[in-house]
DNA sequence: TGTACATCAGTGAACGCGCGTTCACTGATGTAC
DNA sequence: TGTACATCAGTGAACGCGCGTTCACTGATGTAC
């Protein structure tokens, strides 16, 4: 009898894919990625432990999907920022959402940045299509100043300070408002070389 | 009959603590730190799968000494670098420093950037001093724009090189060093907004 | 409209596994006298 | 120098656990005629 969460009255359940997906959502959320457990899933969805392998391979294919998810989230909440950032305040108005979705979604974030989704292809498409909104982003920036390293260094940036915040390792001060702490810290960041001397600029070790 | 690594020819171990952590080094690096068990440290280390706990509380505590050198590691890196570094190239130093550290110890990294390690307070102190040698380079740059924000704004950028490298998820180009490649992500970074013009600056939602 | 049957999507039980941890015990070591 | 004994740091066996996955099976559904 694994009927747990929901009562069902049928034999079949309807659209358990669906359900595997959201239940595993939610235990990503109270348990952590590394906690969950096809069982566990399977349990909270109201089915017994096997019923799962009717609509995915194995547990990493569930994970893989999940990850994929959370990189179609994510894609969708930078696209909406970028789009109402004003000009010029693209790149911070992303990095502002991205890790807004995290912070959000911490055990979800974790599940992405951690490689721990094995390399599904559905799953790499879904999180170049994120680093894709990045590009598009900087690459709307006037000035373009050499646009593959700024991207790299924006998703870097990004995923930093969501992995600093999700792990509580980085606070905002008590008085502000999260939104405010991200921004400085990205247009600080950004303009840092600007404000200081522009010397010790692309020298290589030799 | 436990002895698989070393063979012991006495009772007594010696210095199983010490021996204990570097058992859990190497399979952290040839395993990643979600798979490390406590009975795979013991067994690695030649040792019955109990007598760990007479050096360790129980696992966790295991992991945070574990976390603890790695943080102390990475400072003594960083340090050094800092130290080398031309003035005005600090931060840049102590970047590629320490992307370059989580790239030589990638399951060391991982351990010590997920939130794997319980707060046990050494592994803090560890962490925070770290953070110490980040602020002191941000200091030592002339200028110093807005201390703290920048001081975030990198350790950040470090943090997300080191993660979407170790991942594999960003790469440098096949003729690029790799060296090369971190210094110019971080140096069109901390430019780009000096690069651009400097408008959008410092506006809040309102 | 009714019936035979293939197919789909579940169940229930079981498998072997490695894990963290605890227990009682023991070999080796060092110290007091 | 020799002996009694406390203490330290190991052993070996066992515990209960939850896991991923497989097996044979079965209830429900839809389609062909």
């Amino acid at each position: 009898m694994y009927t747990v969460n929901m009562s069902r009255t049928t034999y079949h359940h309807g659209d358990l894919r669906a359900s595997l997906l959201t239940s595993a959502l939610e235990l990503v959320e109270s348990s952590g990625p590394e906690q969950l457990s096809l069982r566990a899933v399977a349990r909270r969805a109201g089915v017994s432990p096997n019923a799962p392998y009717n609509h995915y391979a194995d547990k990493d294919a569930l994970l893989a999907a999940l990850a994929a998810y959370g990189f179609e989230q994510l894609r969708e909440r930078m696209i909406a920022a970028v789009a109402d950032a004003e000009p010029g305040d693209e790149i911070v108005a992303l990095t502002v959402a991205a890790v807004r979705h995290a912070l959000a979604h911490p055990g979800l974030h974790r599940l992405t940045a951690g490689h721990m989704c094995s390399d599904h292809p559905p799953t790499r498409a879904a999180e170049d299509a994120v680093k894709a909104v990045v590009a598009s982003s900087v690459a709307a920036t006037p000035g373009d100043p050499e646009g593959a390293a700024l991207c790299a260094g924006v998703w870097a940036l990004t995923q930093g300070l969501s992995l600093l915040l999700v792990d509580g390792s980085l606070k905002p001060p008590r008085h502000q408002d999260i939104d405010d702490f991200i921004r400085t810290i990205v247009q600080t960041t950004l303009a840092a070389r600007g404000r200081v001397q522009g010397g010790a600029d692309r020298r290589s070790r030799e």
